[in-house]
DNA sequence: TTGACAAATGACCCGTTAGTCATTAGTATA
DNA sequence: TATACTAATGACTAACGGGTCATTTGTCAA
């Protein structure tokens, strides 16, 4: 195990049980049997590893759920498969929910609070992509709510799994969850976040991002990938950004590039934002 | 306007935007235009502050509910209004509900952490009882699921009023959310949170407190009220705490005594919890 | 064995902050 | 005015924690 997996997996222990900003950099090299120095060969700062430690399961924990959604070609199957995946995500991984949990609104840093959002949006995204392919007809204006809804059950329930130590049935919370998520597809009328609210909030959170910083990001990336397909696409896409010359469609099959590959979703996410797709 | 208030008037504003802390005395009695020895007269320190405002709050909140949940009559409004109030509240003092979020897991008190969990346990019986009231025969076993469901919405739609300053309209909420409880009431068949599993929980969480903790908020409790029935009350539940004398029904009334007074909903919590009831 | 390079150490620096206390300002009473 | 008392001040302390860097330890090839 590299000296960088043992921190992360040290720190996420004190992290989940103390919380990150009361726990100390001597607490962690302590923990890990290193010393103090040997903490700043790995990171850069203690911001740097909580981002990692962010980034590393975010990404895993969405794309698991996104490669799901999209693989599962039976309908009547899918929802159940989400849920049941969703928990055992959480089951599996309670000590990174538990830090997910409690410094989900700290702002302590400005790019990690962007960087929840954004992972908090491609979730929605994945949900609602199912909930129009499953519930298209039926919901109607109500599907901005069913999405609250099955975010609102995630939230409730996942608390379970991270206060207490009991062992759960999952297979059960899954069926519960499915047949709920069905019925208030199938008979909810009264909507209440509409379409122009849905877009309004997003009015509200893409304002503020800047240029510089997307190409920070873009940067960032390019050193952490291999040459690939990828990474021309995503060079590419920086020289768009810096000057446009392609057209609309070729920008957005260069971000359908770039988009299943893991360490580009960030990037991904806030060239989607800036491009306007 | 006492120091005291003033100080938790401001104090509530920085917490709110930058979390508890990331604020230093220093920030807060500026903001106040008090030296930081003032600051000391008003309150024992930085954690009395924050003790104190969840406290003023919360028993504020769950008293608000509680008493609106006793008074309405009529069943059929009783949903409605439920949700419309808790949504007002958060609405009305959006402040604290972002500082109730952002430290909700806060892992830097103990006697913080008990105190949250106990109000959730007091929200969450106001919520239970109204839904035996409602569906009593219809839910049968998912009744606690119907809770954790509310609690559910609560926690997903209350996230608007916070990260967005927009303006929305509390009665198709309410009316929205109080559909699709009764949808999730009428219809769902498969429980997940059993009585079991929730007498499970409940042992969990209650087997920590220890008589001396107990004997000391009561101490602080006689200290902040009037002579009142409350307070004799409250001396007697004190003496069976020491030694018991007195029947159950005994017990189980005096603490019937005490539990509307705001100040004593804490003690009342924990004597609840020792006394088995 | 030596020398060169990388890996690791931990004492130290510096900024920050909760909390204290000697001192001062303000006020009411004799 | 003098005295006594309270309210308020802010410089100060002690502790802590993030981050640095001169020094040591370990490794491997010549």
């Amino acid at each position: 195990m590299s000296k960088k997996q043992l921190i992360m997996e040290k720190a996420l222990e004190l992290f989940a049980d103390q919380g990150f900003e009361a726990t100390s950099v001597q607490q962690i090299t302590d923990h890990c049997g290193i010393s103090k120095g040997a903490f700043y060969l790995s990171f850069k700062s203690k911001d740097e590893l909580i981002l990692a430690l962010i980034d590393y399961f975010t990404t895993q924990f969405t794309s698991n759920i996104d490669y799901l959604v999209k693989s599962t070609t039976i309908d009547s199957e899918l929802l159940y498969k989400f849920y049941y995946t969703v928990f055992e995500s959480f089951n599996k991984h309670s000590d990174f929910a538990k830090v997910l949990i409690k410094e989900q609104m700290r702002s302590f840093n400005k790019e990690f609070i962007v960087k929840m959002r954004s992972y908090d949006k491609m979730m929605e995204d994945t949900i609602l992509s199912m909930v129009e392919r499953l519930y298209d007809e039926e919901v109607g204006q109500t599907k901005h709510d069913l999405v609250f809804c099955i975010k609102g059950f995630m939230k409730m329930y996942s608390e379970l799994f991270i206060f207490y130590n009991t062992p759960l049935d999952l297979e059960l919370l899954a069926h519960s969850l499915t047949e709920k998520t069905n019925l208030l597809a199938k008979y909810v009328t009264i909507p209440f976040v509409s379409n122009e609210l849905v877009q309004q909030f997003k009015q509200q959170s893409c304002n503020e991002v800047t240029n510089e910083q997307i190409l920070g990001v873009i940067e960032q990336t390019l050193d952490d990938i291999e040459d690939s397909i990828e990474k021309e696409s995503l060079l590419l896409l920086k020289q768009e950004l810096l000057e446009p010359t392609l057209s609309r469609p070729l920008v957005k099959g260069l971000l359908e590039n770039i988009q299943p590959h893991p360490h580009c979703k960030w990037a991904a996410y806030l060239l989607r934002g800036y491009f306007g797709f």
